[in-house]
DNA sequence: GATCAGCTTGACGTTAACGTAAAGTAGACC
DNA sequence: GGTCTACTTTACGTTAACGTCAAGCTGATC
């Protein structure tokens, strides 16, 4: 259940209509899934990340919630502060009604991300490579004291 | 001089023999190549990052110091903290000499980020498809509003 | 020799992203 | 009705990665 493969799970009850949409989640729920605390996901909600239905007190958190803390993980992995994260966030379900400036506003900021993993991807290769040159090296060195074990 | 392409100076004077080992750096210098403050390079040092020469009291970087240095931001950019860049960076030179169980530990933290970085691309492919959705929209949104213009 | 730019150490401040502990509530079960 | 578990808010603590003075040294230049 560790949420590192986008099975969304679409399995249903025995004749039950259970929409997607429905299933449901308490925070102690999606913390397990997604392997962080509830510490975490109410401090998400603070920065805007998230923002579940109230049940009395209690936060009750449905489908939109769940992908919506998936995509904030997946940012902060590639190393987005969550301020840059809920720039895209915030917009990815406010596009269609902004007006023109806060449309060009986002594909600008589209943009920027575009660039920045870009550069990531660029930079993956490189290290990528470096690692390989460095793992080569360590496993010559491994060889030799085989080697030398077997001389001995 | 913003070093986002690999191009090391290899440009030599007039029939000077200028080696590349053999070009220096002051600490400004190099901050301005790489575009941080000399701060945040004294304090890769503190870190064990960097270790420049001493030529009385002032700091003197060598191409080696340059070259780390650039390691470590790429490191940055990944989202990889500095203890996680001290691993592999110290390793990276020190590897040769190391005993068998350093060796294999060595190997066991390649394998580690490689993994972490195989996961980054991933999570790029993910992301970026979703931008293009976003920007889809957003362009769609920005066409309506252009022709609702044009019939007013 | 004064001034200035660029270096130095030292120390405290700041921000992001949570951790952690305290104290209270609400439903399930015995 | 008591206990347990999982939730809640409030608030203070912590760590990483620097920023920001302050105060002093050092070599070049006017």
């Amino acid at each position: 259940m560790s949420e590192l493969s986008p099975r969304d799970s679409i399995r249903h009850g025995f004749g039950q209509r259970r929409s997607l949409s429905r299933r449901q989640y308490t925070i102690g729920e999606l913390a397990k899934i997604f392997e962080v605390t509830p510490r975490t996901i109410r401090f998400y909600e603070q920065e805007g990340l998230l923002t579940p239905e109230r049940r009395g007190r209690t936060r009750v958190y449905h489908e939109k919630d769940r992908v919506r803390l998936k995509l904030t993980l997946r940012g902060k992995r590639l190393g987005f502060s969550l301020a840059e994260i809920r720039e895209v966030v915030q917009l990815y379900d406010q596009a269609p009604d902004g007006d023109e400036r806060q449309l060009q506003l986002l594909l600008d900021i589209l943009g920027e991300k575009r660039e920045a993993m870009q550069q990531q991807l660029e930079d993956i290769r490189i290290l990528q490579r470096e690692l390989d040159e460095v793992e080569t090296r360590c496993r010559e060195s491994l060889a030799l004291l085989e080697e030398a074990r077997g001389k001995r």
